[in-house]
Parts: structure tokens; C-alpha cells; sequence
DNA sequence: GGCACGACGAGAGCGCTGCTCTCGGTTCGT
DNA sequence: ACGAACCGAGAGCAGCGCTCTCGTCGTGCC
């Protein structure tokens, strides 16, 4: 006797396989999902789907707060893989298994950090796991900071920005200075602009070599941040 | 009497009337813009515009390119309103030119930087005015360069990389060394990526004070090229 | 100066979309 | 056992991009 009722099981069945056709479906045909051709592919009739997903929104939203997840589980796994004092490699693993989730599912990074859709509002499910990605960069700095590996920048912060910046690390690595949080969010901002470049097409034809352009220019940010060599 | 006939001309008066209120429908409804809804609103029916438009695609075209024009004009005008000789000037210019653009044009910014329509390829013509920008930036960098008041970087670049970043500097902006257009070209990225976290509201909450916030991250970068104080 | 041609706008229509509502049939909790 | 909740099918609505046809009117040519 299954602890919750067969109607319940075959619900929670039938909302995991849409969300898996769509996901097919958005690898295939882009970011316009049509609930009409998912439904179709399911044999059902586009009614139907409505009794699992109120609206076409909300299975986009499901759909990218399992990308979302889907992300950060690779993001914090390539960095846990790495010798936790070895902060340069675990820069560098994080940033390439972020890079790899993106080229490998670019329809789902598009939902997630391309232009938003016009009346979508995000719903603050997904801020959380929305920030696993620099949390985890924050992390590598933060360990480097905390036994004296990495020092402090002397960059002169405008107050206000510090004091934005001091809000963050209190509830996220209380003790980091804001100046180190500032680079680490500088090294964030690029290597979402990295990937998008890449992956919206935009060098192309510039540069052949991406893995190994993008590994440099994460390396630059390395730098910039003060990861030890 | 005209030179061109009055036909012609009405009918250039008329394409640039539907490219006003497709704008204008852009930046309030958002990217899905809708041809039966500018055909509304200039009194037509929607097939009518196919007289002046092929397609859908075709509009968003003409205003990807006069958004690409548009930007470029306030990024190049920002530069050159500065003394050539204050570099981290020209610098900071050009990027708070790109913002402000930005930030007044954010559907124009979202189709121009944002995810690519899945169907749509951009044609060639794009390519050319969406290199200013960076255009831009690199010249600034290469000015610097020239009269030795940047010096240049001692990054080890991958074979591979240096050779790209060769072709791109051969017609560019011969002479300059590849380790410094790699930097320009993060610098670039991370300027891309600032607008597009701040547009897209990624940094809401995190960060009220977001032009301050955006000088410092440039700021930042300019370190990181080395453009002098 | 007439005339055939081309451009033009209106309208109907096709297939598609998201979404709503109604109607039978099944399953669940009591 | 029975009412309530759930479920799938079907019809239908308004909107979309786009095509085709049909009168109308300006244009360039003879």
C-alpha cells in the first residue's frame, strides 16, 4: 500500500514526464514553448495539460527552477571535486562546469539568463537557487581570505556601494571585506557574459578557440580577485 | 519638384512611421512584438504592412540595426567628448554611455543582447555596427598603448588564443599586443554582463546602488587593463 | 494625353497559439 | 455507498503571422 494514493503517484508522474517533453522540447525548438505540441506529443488534448500547470508560465517556471538546480549541482560538484586548498583550480573547475551545463543545455541557460520574458515575473523560489553559482565563487575566495592566502584589496569603495556590498556578505561570509566581494562579483558578471557571448553566437567567427579563450580570460579574472598561482 | 517620386516618398515616410511605432510598442509590450497591433495603430490592416515589411523578422531587423546605430553613436560620442589624453576618462564614458543607453532603451538593449529569437539569424549587416561598442574600447586601450602609457601585460596566452586574437588585432588596430586585446575583451564582457545583470534584474535587491556600484566594477576593469590613473 | 503596369490598402481566410468552459467518467475520502 | 474531487476530451474564443484576391490609384511609356 504506497503512502500516497494512486491518483496522487500517477499526478506526480504525469508532472515529471511533461516537464521532461518540454525540457525535449525546448532543447529542440528554442525558448517558444508551446503547450499545444507538448500535450500533442503526449496524446493528450491541450486542455488537459492545464490540469497539472495553470498556465504555460508556470511550467516555464518549473522548468527553470530545475535548471537553476540542475546548475548549481554542477557548479558546486566541479568545486568540491578539487582539493579545497588549491583555490585556483577550484576557480577554474567551477567556472568551466558552468560553461559545460550551459553549452549542453543552451535553450535552459537562455530561460535563465536570457532577456526575461515581458510579463514574467520571477517568483522568489527561485532567488535561492538562482545564487548557488556565485555563492560558490564566493565560497573559494572566501576560504582563500579566511587563512591568509588571499590578501585584502586596497580598493577604495563609494560608501554606499560598501554598505550594499557589507548586506550581502553579513548573510553570506560574514567577515569577508566588501572590496573582495566586489572583485569576486566582477569575476561573476564576466563569466556570465563569457558564456553568453559564446553561446548567443557572438564570437563566432572572432574566436575559434573557445575553451581555450575561455579558460584565459577566467584566469585574467583569477587575477584580478587575487587567487594565488 | 522631388527628386524622388511622391510614391517614394510617401512610401519611405511610411516605413519610417511603422519602424516609430514598432519601437514604441517594443518598449512598452516587450520584445514579442506584434505586427497586427502596429498595423492597428497606424489605422491599417496587418496585411497591408507586408507591402513595406517581407516579415516579422524583417522588422525586428530594421530595428536591430538602428538600435545597433543608435548605440554605437552614444558610445563613440562619449569617448570623443573626452580629453583623448585621459584614458580611465574615455573609459569610464564609454561604459556609463553604453548604460545610460541601456537603461533608456532596455527593449532595444534585450533584443540586441539578449537570447537570439530561435528561428532568427542575424544577417550580416549587423556585424559591423555591433562591433563599435568594443570598437571603442579597444581604441581607447590602443591610444594608451601607442604613447607607452600603458605597458604591456606579461600574460602567458595559449598558442591558440594569441593567434586569434592576432587576426582580430590585424584589423583592428595593428601593433597591439594580443595579451592586451585579451584584456580589452574582458573588460568588454564584463561590461555586457553588468548591463545585462542590472537590466535584467538580477541585481535588484542585492544592489540599490547601482550606478555607483557600475563605476566601481568599471573602475575595476580599468585596473585590470591598466589604463593609468 | 491615354494606357498598361505596378504599387497599394482592405478583406477573407488558413493554421497556429494560450486559455476557458462544459460534459461524461473515474477515483478518493468518509 | 455516495458525494466530492479529479481527470481527459471536445468545442470554442481571441489573438497571432502570413497568403491570396480584388478594387483603386499613382507612374512611366508611347
Amino acid at each position: 500500500m504506497p503512502a500516497a494514493s494512486i491518483r496522487a503517484r500517477v499526478r506526480a508522474e504525469m508532472i515529471d514526464e511533461i516537464k521532461a517533453v518540454a525540457r525535449r522540447h525546448l532543447a529542440t525548438d528554442g525558448a517558444n514553448l508551446s503547450l499545444r505540441a507538448v500535450a500533442r506529443d503526449m496524446g493528450m488534448v491541450s486542455s488537459a495539460l492545464y490540469r497539472y500547470f495553470p498556465s504555460r508560465d508556470d511550467l516555464l517556471t518549473a522548468l527553470i527552477l530545475e535548471a537553476y538546480d540542475a546548475l548549481g549541482d554542477a557548479v558546486e560538484a566541479a568545486d568540491a571535486a578539487v582539493d579545497p586548498r588549491d583555490l585556483r583550480g577550484r576557480w577554474h573547475a567551477a567556472c568551466r562546469a558552468a560553461r559545460d551545463w550551459a553549452l549542453a543545455h543552451p535553450a535552459e541557460y537562455a530561460l535563465l539568463y536570457g532577456s526575461p520574458v515581458p510579463g514574467y515575473a520571477a517568483p522568489d523560489d527561485t532567488v535561492l537557487p538562482a545564487q548557488r553559482p556565485p555563492t560558490t565563487l564566493v565560497g573559494i575566495l572566501g576560504d582563500g581570505y579566511a587563512d591568509g592566502r588571499v590578501t585584502v584589496a586596497d580598493d577604495d569603495l563609494p560608501e554606499p556601494v560598501r554598505a550594499d556590498l557589507a548586506e550581502i556578505t553579513a548573510g553570506l561570509f560574514p567577515g569577508l571585506p566588501e572590496s573582495l566581494l566586489a572583485r569576486v562579483m566582477a569575476g561573476w558578471t564576466q563569466l556570465f557574459g563569457l558564456i553568453s557571448f559564446e553561446l548567443f553566437g557572438r564570437l563566432n567567427r572572432a574566436v575559434p578557440h573557445r575553451e581555450a579563450y575561455f579558460d584565459h580570460q577566467t584566469g585574467l579574472m583569477a587575477d584580478l580577485i587575487g587567487l594565488p598561482r
